[in-house]
DNA sequence: TATTGTTATACTCTATAACTATA
DNA sequence: TATAGTTATAGAGTATAACAATA
């Protein structure tokens, strides 16, 4: 039971956030496991569809660190959900596109997705939700104070030892 | 630079909370870190402010885990800012009390608390900044579709190795 | 037997640093 | 020199299981 005034919970927009993700992801990540994707799975999986983005260009939409996408990348390719395209004009770089299996499961979780947001914002007020979700994209969108953001130049981590591969 | 459209990013619910609460989270660690304390360790301390709360009633309220607040009163102990005493009644369980030093911190904390969140909020017009607080409770305080959850029972950790003390 | 708190450990997510191959 | 992607690893946060003390 939660014996906590509301105000003393309205107060706590850090907790609030936390676990508003927590849960969310915990959920989604329960029914997308049908289809078998991650919550992050799909979300650079849709945004790889138009089928012409780097990986890098890819962890900058979704806000991804690269190595964390090389990773999600791994996992989308070994489910044959994805593949790396070399690029024409540069070796460097890796055309990330779906396979039809990957467009599938996308269309798929999509709906998904879509049933579990209905769920957990079906019982807001219609104006609650809209505000909620504009006052969202403002706080995460580019140019919103919650947009990215290593500022504080805190605690750096001790070298790693040398790689040895 | 975002190239997708505000209508991509407002079906994206779990990417925003988890962009939201990853984002406030590090700029309130950086914060408080000048006042010696973690976001977790001042959510805990300043519910403890009571002195009559256990471990486990502070764990129900902060929604951590029972082996999580073992580490964060350990640390909030070290930190000469709570401590343990023992129940008269029951001698399992460990009242969390804090020190008068935990006191001051949770009144600093409180106050750079309110800045973060003056300066993140401030943006926002009036009326969306109290929707967005309201929904919020909704969601994830006592009956909201976002409160605690672990409903489905999904994939268990294979067994640990017997502990040898 | 059940419960409180503890220890040991596992798992996930994220990020830093060094490295390889190109440019 | 600089950049795209990779590998290895560090570290935080969270949670499961086994355990000890007590009820």
């Amino acid at each position: 039971m939660d014996t906590r005034s509301e105000a003393e919970i309205r107060a706590d927009l850090n907790y609030l956030f936390d676990k508003a993700s927590q849960v969310l992801t915990s959920r989604t990540a329960a029914a997308l496991a049908a289809v078998g994707i991650t919550p992050r799975g799909y979300c650079v999986l849709a945004k790889a569809q138009p089928g012409t983005l780097t990986q890098g260009e890819l962890a900058e939409l979704a806000l991804l660190d690269k190595t964390t996408m090389v990773v999600t990348i791994d996992q989308l390719e070994a489910a044959g959900l994805a593949r790396r395209q070399p690029s024409p004009t540069d070796r460097r770089v890796r055309i990330v596109q779906t396979t039809e299996a990957g467009d599938q499961v996308v269309a798929q979780a999509r709906k998904i997705m879509d049933e579990v947001y209905a769920e957990v914002l079906g019982g807001l007020p219609d104006g609650e939700r809209n505000s909620l979700l504009d006052a969202l994209v403002r706080l995460v969108g580019p140019a919103g104070p919650l947009h990215a953001a290593p500022p504080v130049a805190s605690a750096r981590r001790r070298p790693s030892r040398p790689v040895r591969s």
